[in-house]
DNA sequence: AGGATGATCGTCT
DNA sequence: GACGATCATCCTC
């Protein structure tokens, strides 16, 4: 597969992006991710995010805004990175309007362009499959870490949200790995991708 | 395929 | 001193 197949379609800005966050965590299926970390081009297709909206009890953003939170508090379409467990980054897309704290958590993507580059950061035991296939691994696939947060997705840099639509069905459940409001069905995902992270097989 | 566990560290109480 | 929007590994079925 050429590379330069790949490039009219990635180039591309995305057009109208949805603020509220809802929205937007549906809207994100299907769009194309590209990193442009240390010199190095890395492609993947998003297929499952979760939404944090405001007032949200399981989001950062809901005690008010700190020093790591700060980037959920900014205009939309920016980019919240944060240190999960000690191991981990987590990638998210801002939403809603300026002062407003919340967020869309990338949480999987399918691997489009630059697997080697992928192979190379997440290990040689790691299966194609697992390349993107969950937040920490996703972000650790494609170079993504605190130097990204706050920084801008819609314009070229370090990070650049394309262009994208779902292939078949959108589907739906709860929230994965957290505690507080666990009842919320926040999580969307693309119904036959085996690429997402999480139970595929739940509805609506 | 699915459940339990330890790693590891910044942030908040 | 406790707690995560997680992951890799080890275990059992």
């Amino acid at each position: 597969m050429h590379a330069h197949a790949w490039k009219p379609e990635w180039e591309q800005p995305h057009s109208a992006l949805p603020v509220e966050t809802v929205a937007l965590a549906r809207a994100l299926i299907g769009c194309v991710l590209v990193s442009e970390t240390d010199g190095v081009t890395a492609v993947a297709r998003i297929v499952e995010t979760e939404a944090y909206p405001p007032g949200d009890p399981a989001s950062h953003a809901f005690k008010g805004e700190r020093l790591r939170n700060k980037a959920m508090f900014r205009e939309p379409h920016h980019a919240y990175v944060y240190l999960i467990y000690g191991t981990a980054f987590c990638f998210n897309v801002t939403s809603e309007a300026h002062g407003i704290g919340a967020g869309v958590l990338v949480r999987a993507a399918e691997p489009l362009y630059g697997l080697d580059i992928m192979r190379k950061r997440r290990g040689a035991a790691c299966r194609d499959r697992d390349l993107c296939r969950g937040p920490g691994r996703l972000t650790q696939a494609l170079g993504i870490d605190l130097r990204d947060d706050g920084l801008p997705l819609l314009r070229p840099g370090r990070l650049q949200l394309g262009d994208g639509s779902p292939a078949g069905e959108i589907g739906s459940s709860v929230r994965i790995g957290i505690t507080k409001a666990a009842e919320a069905s926040l999580r969307f995902y693309e119904r036959a991708n085996p690429y997402v992270s999480g139970p595929r097989a739940l509805s609506p």
